[in-house]
DNA sequence: ACATGCTGTTACAATTCGTAAGAATTGGGA
DNA sequence: TCCCAATTCTTACGAATTGTAACAGCATGT
């Protein structure tokens, strides 16, 4: 399992490789972007487990960004900011991030604070169980069966399967079309792959999705896919 | 669906009946206790959904109770404590608290910080926010469905989403074509802007605005564009 | 050997979205 | 008022991306 990986959004280089240092010893894979739009392009193909962002940005108002980052990315979100009145720490909050630091800081409380969010936000990862239930379904991945709601089962094969724990494990995030290709099988042909698309295309036909009107598999346009619904473990 | 239950665990009664009060006014329920082995005992039948608990308290260490909290339960806790020190909060937070809050402390950022923590428990609530009313239509971002008034549904792109979703976020204000090309077309074209343009079109027939009278977007010449219309999320 | 089921490949259909081009609109100046 | 240039709208088209049906190779079990 590889390490977390944090995105630092900070117009500061000093204070990106500050937290960045402190980060990378705690063993944490880091990112350092001094642009919103930089940081947005990104997005497209990576998906970071917690942002630390900065709301003093030159190109881009912070606070939209944090709601869409918390909305659509489904990633832990921790603001960083000069701005210590209470009401700003409260709007911030309130659009969706998980933490507000105020500078100056101390790298170690960061470092603490990004662990806080990873030990509660992503205990999916860690436990490794077998059973997981969503949006009416129950997936059995000792077993290979899918479960309705009504008790009906179907079986689905093993890389159905490495498809649907890969969408389990980070639901209402964008796992992007690379990112899955890595973690799945096939890293060898990458010129004319369709392989990703047809198993995701099986996998959809077994949970019944309305091709016109997906609801639990959604597809980005340009970027990948992301996992809707509910999912408990266990 | 009852209201999230906080506990609060505080040897001063006064700062009880103040969190109390700001929580119980934001709609959750509350339970306060003033030692630490009442709350224990109380955890026997209850599970709270958010643990709010005073380091200071006389008749046991604070912070083995949050550790043994944070283990055992599951649930989420948020230190409240009067010693400021960074190392203070980083055992603390290491120890398995969610958050540090340090005292004196507004009430208001206590609820928001509890807020956020359950916003990530249940994602339902996630899901929720991710609705917007407006003029009859009703936009569901996790679907990309636009719904009538009647009840009969559209599907959006995720392009088109953005478009919209920048348009709800700030109703009523001038957003600049620069702002929008900022925040969105940072992908791939920075040459040619027409295809700004061309998603609002598309945008506009989806709403099934009138080309020669725009009741929602309307085109500030030269400026940028308006959202008119009244808009609610949840 | 035969049947069965899984999985990648191929081919083609459908969708998305930017580009180009021309029409329409706006606003200022003659 | 009329004209013109800048700006914006719309339509059509096409490249890139994605969906899926059909086929083939392979493994496994009977």
């Amino acid at each position: 399992m590889t390490a977390p990986l944090v995105t630092i959004l900070d117009d500061e280089p000093e204070i990106r490789s500050m937290l960045a240092d402190a980060l990378e010893d705690a063993g944490f894979r880091t990112m350092g972007f001094g642009r919103a739009t930089e940081f947005e392009a990104a997005l497209k193909s990576t998906t970071p487990d917690v942002c630390l962002v900065d709301l003093g940005l030159p190109d881009k108002d912070g606070l939209t960004l944090v709601h869409r980052l918390a909305l659509e990315q489904g990633a832990s979100v921790i603001i960083i900011s000069g701005r210590a009145q209470v009401q700003d720490r409260i709007t911030g909050l309130e659009l969706g991030a998980d933490d507000y630091i105020i500078k100056p800081f101390d790298p170690t409380e960061v470092v603490a604070r990004v662990r806080a969010r990873l030990r509660k936000d992503r205990p999916v990862a860690q436990t490794s169980s077998n059973t997981a239930r969503f949006n009416g379904w129950t997936a059995f991945f000792d077993r290979y069966v899918l479960e309705d709601d009504s008790g009906a089962e179907t079986t689905f094969s093993h890389a159905e399967g490495e498809v649907l724990r890969l969408f389990l494990e980070s639901p209402k995030r964008l796992i992007s079309r690379s990112h899955m290709q890595e973690t799945l099988g096939g890293a060898a042909g990458e010129s004319f792959d369709r392989a990703m698309d047809v198993r995701i295309s099986r996998l959809r036909t077994k949970l019944k999705e309305d091709p016109k009107n997906p609801r639990l598999i959604k597809t980005i346009y340009g970027a990948g896919y992301i996992f809707l619904g509910d999912v408990s473990w266990g």
